[in-house]
DNA sequence: AACCATATGTCAAGCGGTTAATATATGTGT
DNA sequence: ACACATATATTAACCGCTTGACATATGGTT
């Protein structure tokens, strides 16, 4: 690969100056910056961002830290974390943690190591100690991990609410929520409050199935919800974790013979693209994915830039209606 | 951050041995490698992996290119190539060209500033020239380039014959083909070819509807569906290029009415999480994803190495038979 | 006493850039 | 004639780390 040195002696020039044409800096003639970005072309010459970043201190490089790349909701936010990270010139270093605590922990040091500019987590199975030691602007994502670092989610409190109420409107009688880890997982307690003040002051029976599942082995949920209407058949309203989970739901209530919406009623939560390709289309709490990811990138490009950035970041979600209701 | 001089400074030796212990290079007491270890952890230090890529000239990243990491296949793809990049100390950065030309070309140069050890594509809108130029170890994945870049893909074309078959014994009397862009994908081309083939043999009426569709806008697929049983009402099979598409047949027979499999059978393309989850499960044309990933990791860590790779890796499909057909 | 493996040190160059300091030459307005 | 903006060059330091060359010291073999 040319280098600096290659051009300058091309061009019968210093490697400073051409460095100065490259940065834009210092009185250049236009005849100059002609003759430099001509043999730049010639050469097919591309400055070494390695040798920059290095002497910059700054890489333009984010890391993004998520549980699974392939599940629809973390895939639609790196579309769009990749969206407006591009935008501001900064590059995306995957990372997949599969919910493993020394993957997670290892990819953390990895960054660290790599200069990346900030972290943007969407998975922690880690204790606060390890972020705070990593000592970069960081971002959690979906996740609530800390009093001093910023996260940004959707309103899940207010889904909760939102899902309750639409089965309840809908005449279910008794309603069971297919909650996530609600130790571990702090925005799944609040949805799982929202869900349970509702239900509570409308005294309408209720059932929760805490899924202990740490990950996504999604072919369980069949057994989970089979047990669920053996142990409840009078359930006649769902309110399902994730689109994901819904859509396990939906299967099982086939294969038990149920009809949807008119036996059991499902409600999911995510509004991914998934609930549009199945049918009947699902009927869901949407999370504002696109501006979930825009506000990560942001608070954490602010954060790089040595600003101060709200702690709190709750953005409203949105009840979508369609056939399970 | 700390530097290696700090770690120097604290057990009091020069860089050059604490580089050595880094490295593991040279004679080197077990006492020493123990107090130099322990600065590390004290002084929380991580060498700098931009430093030391630019002397070594290898930076262990590995750029993947892809459509859309939202769309289901390429996110179960991005899944394993970060899988397999990983176990080999490789990290992933991530570009989501939404094959738009001139971000598919920026991405490219930036890759190279970059000095990444090699790029993996799933996605192309550019010439030949384009690549050859980059001058860099080069695998593309689900797509065919040019004659001297290895590719890994599924056999495409035994797809296309398993599905027309699996329809004709089924029953079908006359079989639609949803295909990709026959001129741009050499690999939809070669799919539709195994389909062409097989019902032309086994004499049975068909239609082929190709979606000039570049990218990835599901909403208009079902616009696509109307008008082919608008004017082909006898249309009792199809075979659609991807699973995503195949979801939105099911979507739109329900619509006009035709019961699957009764009225229409439906095979779909790829073999992703998606097809699991919608009702009634999906019959489809598995391509086995993982192996994909796999073998482009593996062929591009072998090029990065020097060696001789192979031009040509078509893996097996599978025929996977649910409720569609 | 000579030799060698072991263990550690110093020095300096290099990876590919950026930048500050300083020098020099030309044209231009006053 | 002087000040000043414009345009370019040279030199050297620096970012953090690696490596080769070379020096030195210790202990064990032969």
């Amino acid at each position: 690969m040319a280098t600096i040195k290659d051009v300058a002696e091309r061009v019968g020039v210093s490697v400073t100056t051409v460095s100065r044409v490259l940065n834009n800096r210092g009185y250049l003639s236009e005849n100059l910056k002609r003759r430099v970005y001509e043999a730049m072309r010639e050469l097919n010459y591309q400055p070494n961002e390695l040798a920059r970043s290095l002497f910059r201190k700054k890489s333009n490089i984010i890391g993004l830290i998520i549980p699974d790349i392939s599940h629809p909701f973390f895939g639609e936010i790196a579309r769009y974390v990749e969206y407006y990270a591009y935008k501001n010139k900064y590059k995306i270093l995957l990372c997949n943690s599969q919910l493993n605590r020394s993957k997670e922990q290892e990819y953390l040091n990895m960054l660290k190591a790599s200069q990346v500019d900030g972290i943007i987590m969407g998975s922690h199975t880690l204790d606060t100690k390890e972020f705070t030691k990593i000592d970069l602007p960081l971002v959690t994502l979906d996740r609530q991990l800390s009093e001093s670092i910023p996260y940004v989610s959707a309103d899940h409190y207010k889904g909760g609410v939102l899902a309750a109420k639409l089965l309840i409107r809908k005449g279910c009688r008794k309603i069971a929520h297919i909650s996530g880890n609600l130790k571990l997982h702090l925005l799944a307690k609040t949805r799982y409050d929202g869900f349970m003040d509702t239900v509570i002051r409308e005294k309408i029976p209720h059932v929760v199935v805490e899924t202990d599942l740490n990950g996504f082995k999604y072919d369980q949920y069949g057994k989970i919800v089979e047990n669920l209407f053996r142990d409840h058949p009078d359930i006649d309203g769902v309110f399902a974790s994730s689109d994901v989970i819904a859509a396990q739901v939906l299967k099982e209530c086939r294969r038990l013979g149920k009809e949807v919406p008119k036996d059991v009623k499902v409600v999911g939560f995510d509004g991914i693209k998934l609930g549009e390709y199945i049918t009947p289309g699902l009927t869901t709490i949407r999370q504002p994915i696109k501006e979930i990811a825009k506000t990560s990138v942001q608070l954490l490009i602010d954060q790089i830039n040595g600003k101060e950035v709200q702690r709190e970041n709750i953005l409203p979600v949105k009840l979508v209606e369609k056939e399970t209701t």
